[in-house]
DNA sequence: GTCTATAGCCGGATAGAC
DNA sequence: GTCTATCCGGCTATAGAC
């Protein structure tokens, strides 16, 4: 995989397309276009679409790694880490009564095209639970750390489906300040 | 929009192929191969893939209807009819993870399409709100009702999307179980 | 109403010149 | 590495025979 700025700018302008027109929709002439290049250059650097779609979650998966670890790195404590996963509601609000959840709108449409790459992008979710399970277990959530952590990533999901739906701003603040109150009544014992 | 039985026939298909492949990946080839007639054929009852897609909106209001009036009329009270509504994640819970929500992914598909049905596919969504709505109504939670009703949508939501990704059937159980906890808390004004 | 045949376009993918 | 030119197949859609 060598280091290249038109390979570069292929996976970033796909993973934007693909986001907000989905997958299957995305032609290649749509991406060479956007990139500015010619479809007979993106041969050269990917062989068919799954290689592209394969890329783009890579490059999803490295993000997602990168901003965990910047959260992590913040010292505000378990409470305000998964405070910042659960204000990316607001923050990427447009985008989400647009588009929907990047990842769990991907999920579906390869769930539905029944593609090879279904786990692959369920494991960018993965990413989450993981590092939210062990937020809830700093908080001393201890077995019920991992159901909690789904539960949280679930609850995020049904906001983005039902504001995309919906195009429902005021329903996403009030689902947001909803879950605070909900992650406010968990004791936590990373605080004696 | 005379009735005809090949008519009908092709609207089932495309529903179930809809839901089941997604509506842009699904063909006309593919829909007239399972109703069993030719492409030509086809024309004859819809002119573009809009019309058919209309259709199948229409039919899933329909039978989106005609359930709700069955639970209406089920002499359960409020609570038992939210329950019935939250019932369809068990026993749709196979479909669910292989597919999602039919309404969910729908809604979804066609706002990254930027389709004109957007809107008709969320009206779906609307006939489940108002009626979610008049149940909690029915409770006494006044004002709030469609707060809750919208609130309840988005978790059964996020339940199918995170079911989906995961394949994870215990999930779904255990947040059903949460559901069921969440609607006992609420207080009950109907029983007086 | 149902069929066959076909037009015309656009998708992914390849070959080869520069 | 980048381009142009091209192939092949599937797609939506139409025309017209039966």
């Amino acid at each position: 995989m060598p280091e290249s700025a038109t390979r570069n700018a292929i996976v970033e302008k796909a993973d934007i397309l693909f986001y907000e027109g989905g997958f299957e929709a995305t032609s290649f002439a749509t991406i060479a276009a956007a990139v500015g290049i010619s479809r007979g250059n993106f041969y050269h650097h990917f062989k068919t679409k799954n290689d592209i779609l394969d890329a783009v979650i890579t490059r999803r998966m490295e993000r997602t790694r990168a901003m965990l670890d910047a959260w992590q790195a913040g010292s505000d404590g378990p409470r305000g880490r998964i405070l910042s996963f659960i204000h990316m509601l607001i923050a990427n609000r447009t985008r989400i009564m647009a588009f929907g959840c990047p990842v769990g709108t991907l999920c579906t449409e390869l769930a539905k095209l029944d593609h090879i790459a279904q786990d692959r992008a369920a494991d960018i979710f993965g990413l989450f639970r993981d590092w939210l399970a062990g937020q809830f277990l700093e908080l001393g959530a201890g077995e019920r750390s991992e159901a909690l952590a789904l539960h949280l990533l679930s609850w995020s999901q049904g906001v983005a489906s039902i504001a995309t739906a919906f195009r429902d701003e005021p329903f996403i603040r009030r689902e947001v300040a909803g879950i605070e109150a909900w992650l406010a009544t968990l004791p936590d014992i990373s605080r004696s």
